[in-house]
DNA sequence: TTAAAGTCAATAGA
DNA sequence: TCTATTGACTTTAA
């Protein structure tokens, strides 16, 4: 097991302690050993109940968590990701037999780390298992058993039951975590998912800058506007704030990294990562201090500019430039979308398969093209925000830059009081003190962020009183 | 009760 | 087949 250059088998071994140690009260463990590797692979050995965190296992981990020094989760995430690609072990087999959690999750958890203390104590539950697994001498190994034993079950069923596809088909599903396979088959029940095209994630992330936080009134008209449901409006602000703040997490991550040992840093996925964000998205979203460092893109860029880069279709493309326009602020409210998208529509439209509501036609194109028109004569504080989504002026970031002035402070804020906790602990858990000196660095250059955030934020909640468009210049 | 945090799980893409 | 994305849902916290 790769380990940190420091004291690995120093810290293994404490941290074996350590994970042993709050079991015996529970559940009088005689061998430290054993118990840790029954914790987390509490799934492991019974292929049967893949998911552990059970009974006393949950609780001692959540003990361990409490009792966990601060971790380096970016460091931890590298270390994992770097194990898992050497050894040709996959997320999905990580994650269930390892977390406890799904491929997808596990794919954001290894890819958008939040810091130690941004993490609540489920959060850090997770990366503690990592750690430990990390510690684990045999991690790989017994991942690769349960490679091996996956595969050898899988070319079992597979050859049992050739006639019945579909028997084979559900056995293979519940293989891990078929625990759950409830034997009432309401596959007719599920609800399709809903996708969202381009256009109406445009349009919603034109509302959010204008409103992070909308109004149910505002919920309302945007989904009536859009076409969507009222829920899936608002799942969507949860999702889409909750995202962009995590995007800052990792901007801080990555840029304390940088900053301050800058060498190693190894050329991993999230590199990738960041550039990828550093130049879109969460930034701006984020790096609300448009001054500073001010860059172009628009906030969330990312995402959208991929989707528009995607849909090349003539007209779709215009739309969508338009659309950015506005994301950028550049201009107010004259935009040409309404015709531009009704181009779109026809032809350039990306595919959007939303088949959530069932009533109407759903053509992302007519959703926007109405969003004018509604606008204007929507009640005044309605239509200041849709009207807003319309024309993309800009003024977000507002609320954005305030949440991140909120999390910023405190992601660093570590440096003093906390982080030097618990040493030993620390040591126990082998993770590089690198975090700590890297918050003093980014102390000063967020304060100066803060200083500008926060006027913008003032200036948001002086507008945001009196409802009333006001052109925003950060 | 609301928002945030954490996940799941469908699905798109490589 | 594996990973990344993301809408929806569940749990937690304030």
């Amino acid at each position: 097991a790769p380990e940190s250059p420091m004291s690995s088998s120093e810290s293994v071994k404490s941290l074996t302690e350590l994970v042993q140690q709050p079991c015996p009260a529970i559940e009088t463990s005689k061998d430290g050993k054993s118990q840790e590797s029954s914790e987390p692979p509490a799934s492991e050995s019974q292929s049967t109940t893949p998911l552990p965190l059970s009974g006393h296992s949950a609780l001692s981990i959540q003990e361990l968590v409490a009792m966990s020094p601060e971790l380096d989760t970016y460091g931890i995430t590298k270390r994992v990701k770097e194990v898992l690609t050497d050894n040709n072990l996959g997320q999905r087999l990580f994650g269930e037999t390892i977390l406890g959690l799904t491929q997808g999750s596990v794919s954001d958890l290894l890819a958008r780390p939040k810091p130690w203390h941004k993490l609540s104590l489920k959060g850090r539950e997770p990366f503690v298992r990592m750690q430990l697994w990390l510690n684990d001498p045999n991690n790989v190994e017994k991942l690769m058993d349960m490679k091996r034993m996956e595969k050898k079950a899988y070319m079992k069923r597979r050859h049992s039951s050739v006639s019945d596809s579909q028997s084979c088909e559900s056995s293979s599903a519940g293989i891990d975590y078929s625990q759950g396979a409830s034997p009432q088959p309401q596959h007719q029940l599920k609800k399709p998912r809903v996708v969202l095209a381009p256009e109406e994630k445009e349009a919603l992330k034109r509302a959010y800058q204008q409103k992070p936080y909308p109004s149910p009134k505002t919920i309302e008209e945007l989904a009536t506007q859009l076409n969507l449901k009222t829920s899936t409006v608002i799942n969507w602000f949860h999702n889409y704030r909750s995202r962009i703040r995590r995007e800052l997490f990792i901007e801080e991550i990555q840029a304390g990294s940088q900053s301050q040992a800058g060498s190693s840093d190894s050329p991993s996925a999230r590199s990738s990562r960041a550039a990828h964000s550093s130049e879109g998205d969460s930034c701006d979203g984020v790096d609300a201090e448009g001054p500073p460092e001010g860059k172009p893109s628009g906030p969330e860029a990312d995402e959208f500019s991929n989707a528009a880069a995607k849909s090349q279709g003539g007209p779709a493309e215009a739309a969508f430039e338009a659309g950015e326009e506005a994301l950028r602020g550049a201009r107010p409210s004259e935009r040409a979308e309404p015709e531009s998208l009704e181009d779109t529509d026809d032809e350039g439209r990306p595919r959007a398969p939303r088949q959530s509501s069932p009533a109407a036609p759903q053509r992302p194109g007519d959703a926007l093209e109405t969003l004018p028109n509604s606008a204007t004569e929507g009640d005044a504080s309605t239509s200041a925000a849709s009207t807003s989504v319309l024309t993309g002026e800009s003024s977000y970031k507002s609320k954005e830059s305030s949440e991140k002035i909120s999390s910023v402070p405190s992601t660093s804020s570590t440096p003093g009081a906390g982080s030097q906790k618990s040493n030993s602990l620390q040591s126990l858990f082998g993770f590089s003190e690198a975090a700590s000196s890297r918050n003093t660095r980014d102390s000063s250059l967020r304060k100066k962020k803060a200083a500008n955030l926060n006027n913008i934020i003032h200036r948001l909640e002086k507008a945001a009183s009196r409802e009333e468009a006001v052109e925003w210049e950060f």
